[in-house]
DNA sequence: TGAGTCATGTAACCTGTTACATGATTTG
DNA sequence: CAAATCATGTAACAGGTTACATGACTCA
């Protein structure tokens, strides 16, 4: 139940519509946790339902803000206390590397290029993002997210460094092939 | 759809059955897609029904075989070559970093802590992997499932740094706050 | 006034997890 | 012979995506 901690742990920082909510898992969280407002609308009434977040404000359009309550405040920290975050990674582009195999070298080579291309851009605009002007020691929040940040553009150079590796060893495979292939 | 081809890409490798292929993605394949065997069979059978794999043999306790068949290869082909791999990831430990700031530093420092522990651990399974008296240029694929566990093992160091360095940074946050405070 | 964006919601479908259910074979 | 492991399957439920549906407001 990790999307209604997330919606929990955004209206603990500050009030929010459902809209403004899809935009922050869009944007901010979307390399950790992603939603659709066709997951987020349903659950930001079953939370106001019991309780966890109540509506403290309206706009033009229908416009629904939401804010945690002290109750919703109360389920993030047990959620992040309860020694036990889910440790299920899915990652399609990783699994398609365990079947490189099945291509020969030089298409092997350029879908590891693709990776990495991907990664690059990923990587090069966190590090816009922190690079931004922002004062990132404003406050907790903003430092905590500066912290994530950081573990995504790691994430991201790690990648980029494993593909130059791969793509290397790849090469280095080949040509150990193709001289057992000679004698 | 990737189980389906997961399953396809372990089948063009070699011959198995429901129950090795669960055995396979919960050892090889677990951090990057990880299957249940309530899922794989059910699948096996509408693979089986689409001419995508076929039945090659049979063993005790109602054991049954499978291999992929020459359009269950070339469907591993299509999808490695389709350049739109999924790229959304969850990771519920880091979206509970984003929400750090809602505990006192102490508090997060551990948490944090906590993460270093798993990942420490992790990457120790993983180096151990690399280490053990394999022929990883054996072939083909022992070589590519060495690049993969390379991948594994960077993403896990990764983290374990990064934790070493969210720590001095909430520290440093905390001190820098505390001054400002005395001020 | 038209295009874009803000704004909320529902329904059908797909994917994945947990729990239920059963039984054969192997090994100490 | 008992426990562990091998082996296959189904069912209920939970979580997530895509598509459908609608309409208000803003700005050029």
């Amino acid at each position: 139940m990790s999307l209604r901690h997330g919606i929990l742990g955004l209206l603990a920082a500050r009030a929010m519509s459902g809209y403004d909510l899809t935009r922050e898992f869009d944007l901010t969280l979307a390399n950790v946790w992603s939603a659709k407002h066709s997951q987020i609308y349903p659950e930001l009434a079953r939370l106001a339902h019991e309780g966890l977040i109540e509506q403290v404000g309206a706009g033009p359009r229908g416009r629904k803000v939401y804010a945690a309550t002290n109750a919703g405040r109360d389920e993030v920290l047990e959620w992040l206390r309860r020694d036990d975050p889910r440790r299920d990674l899915r990652v399609e582009a990783l699994l398609q590397g365990f079947f490189l195999w099945m291509v020969e070298p030089d298409e092997a080579v350029s879908l590891i290029e693709r990776e990495k291309t991907f990664h690059s851009r990923t990587l090069e605009r966190y590090e816009a993002t922190a690079a931004l002007p922002v004062d990132w020691a404003a406050d907790v929040q903003r430092h905590t997210e500066r912290i994530m940040l950081e573990a995504g553009i790691r994430y991201e150079r790690g990648l980029v460094e494993w593909a130059d590796w791969a793509i290397a060893e790849m090469r280095r495979g080949e040509r150990e092939r193709a001289e057992v292939d000679d004698s």
